[in-house]
DNA sequence: CGGAGTACTTGCACAGGATGCAAAATTGCA
DNA sequence: TGCAATTTTGCATCCTGTGCAAGTACTCCG
C-alpha cells in the first residue's frame, strides 16, 4: 500500500483500521505527522501566518526538511490537518446514520455532530487565522471541496445512485456551505476567552440547517 | 491611485469608467493583463496544467518575467480572470436590480445572467481543468470564495445592514454553491464539441436555485 | 513643443519552496 | 540474529515570489 513517496493525498488521522497490522510503522508515521502538524501550528501563533519557513518547521517537528516535504505539500497543508478531520468525521457520521432515515435529517444528524471533534478551538482559531492568509484560506477551502466530494458520493450510494446529478451537487454544496457559515459566525463570536462551546456550534449548525430546509423564504 | 507595486487584487477586466481618463496607461495595462491571461491559457491548453513556466507564460506575452509578477501571484491566478469575470458580472447585476424586489427573486435574476458571460465556454473549460490540477483549484475556489463576501455585502446592504449574519452568510454561500453545481454539471455536459450553450447553463441554474427555495425537499 | 513628474517595466539578487535520486538509517519479522 | 522492506535524509536542481534601483513610456501643463 502506497507505494509513492509523495504526501498521501488523504491520509486519515483517525485511522481506519485496515483490517489487521496496526503496525508500529503506521504508528510512527502518524506521528509523525501529528508532530509536524503541531509545529506548524506552533509556529503561525508564535510568529504569524506567512512568518515562518518550512525549515523552522521541520527542525521543531525534529525531522529533516525533506521529510517534512514526504508529508505535506506546504506549511498550510500541514495546518489544515484538522479541518480535514473534522469534515472526515462528518463524512463517517453521515455513513452511520441509519439507512431508512429521511436524507436532510441524516445529514442534519451528521452535520451536527461535528460540534464533537477534539481540537475543536483549533479548527475555530484557523478558521480566523484564513481571514488573514490568502494560502491557508485556499487550503482550507480545497479541504471542504474534498469533503463535499467525499459526502456527495456517499449521498448518491444512499440513494441508490438515481440522484439527479444537478440535485446531489447543489444538495451537498448547499448543506456545506450552511455549515461553513455557522463555524465562520461561531469561530467569530469565539475570538474571545474559553467561550464558544460544542453546544453554541451545533446550535449555529442547526439553525443554518434549519433555514435551508426552508428555502431560506423568511429573512432574519 | 493604486500607489503599490503589488497585483491589483480586484483589477476589474470590465473597466468601470472611472469618470474620466480611459488613458493609454489604463489600457495599457488592460492589454498586458489580458495577454498574460492569454497566454497562460494557451500553454495550459498546450502542455497541461503543472507543464509550464512563469518564464514561459511570460515569454509568450511578451513581457518580462517580473512584470508577470506584477500583474499575478502565480500561474494558476493568471488563469483564474475569467471565472473571476463570470463573479464579478453576477456581483454587478445583483447590485442592479430593483430595491424593492424581493430578496430571492434579484439573487435568481442576476445569477442567472450569468449564462450571458463573455468566454463562457472558457470558464467551463478552466472548470474542467481545475478537477486535475489541485493549485488551479484551489485558485477558483479562492474566486468563488471572494465574490461570497462581495455579493453578501451588497445583500447586506440591501436589506438595511439588519440581517442576521448567520442567515447572510448561509444564504450567499447556499446560493453560489447552487450555482457552482449549475456550472459543474453544465462544463461536464459541454466536453463535447460546441455543445453547452449559454441557455443550457441558464437553465441549470435556474433549476439548482429551484431546489434551493424548496428547501430541497422534493429529491429527484 | 518640451520638460517635469508620475507610473510602468525590467534586470538583478536572493531567500525559500518543491521534487527526484540514491545512500544511509530504521524497523518488522522469520 | 540477520535480511528485506520501508523511511529518513542530504544533496542537487529548478522554480517561485519579492525587494530594489535604474530605465522607459506616458501625462500634463506651461
Amino acid at each position: 500500500m502506497n507505494t509513492s513517496i509523495a504526501p498521501a493525498d488523504a491520509a486519515p488521522l483517525t485511522e481506519a483500521a485496515d483490517v489487521v497490522a496496526p503496525g508500529r510503522r503506521e504508528q510512527n508515521k502518524l506521528d509523525t505527522r501529528r508532530a509536524i502538524a503541531a509545529s506548524a501550528l506552533d509556529l503561525a501563533r508564535a510568529h504569524g501566518l506567512g512568518n515562518f519557513t518550512v525549515d523552522q518547521v521541520a527542525a521543531e517537528a525534529g525531522v529533516s526538511r525533506r521529510t517534512f516535504f514526504n508529508y505535506f505539500h506546504s506549511a498550510e497543508e500541514a495546518l489544515t490537518t484538522s479541518t480535514d478531520a473534522l469534515l472526515e468525521l462528518a463524512a463517517a457520521e453521515f455513513m452511520a446514520r441509519p439507512a431508512d432515515e429521511p436524507l436532510l435529517d441524516a445529514m442534519l444528524a451528521a452535520l451536527a455532530a461535528i460540534a464533537k471533534t477534539d481540537n475543536l478551538s483549533v479548527c475555530g482559531e484557523l478558521f480566523r487565522m484564513a481571514e488573514g492568509s490568502a494560502e491557508l484560506m485556499r487550503s482550507q477551502l480545497h479541504a471542504w471541496e474534498r469533503a463535499e466530494a467525499r459526502i456527495g458520493q456517499a449521498v448518491n450510494e444512499r440513494m441508490g445512485g438515481n440522484l439527479d446529478p444537478l440535485y446531489l451537487l447543489a444538495l451537498v454544496g448547499a448543506v456545506l456551505s450552511c455549515v461553513k457559515a455557522a463555524m465562520q459566525v461561531w469561530a467569530a463570536a469565539a475570538e474571545n476567552p474559553q467561550d464558544g462551546s460544542a453546544a453554541d456550534l451545533e446550535d449555529q449548525i442547526v439553525g443554518a440547517l434549519s433555514m435551508l430546509r426552508d428555502g431560506f423564504n423568511h429573512p432574519r
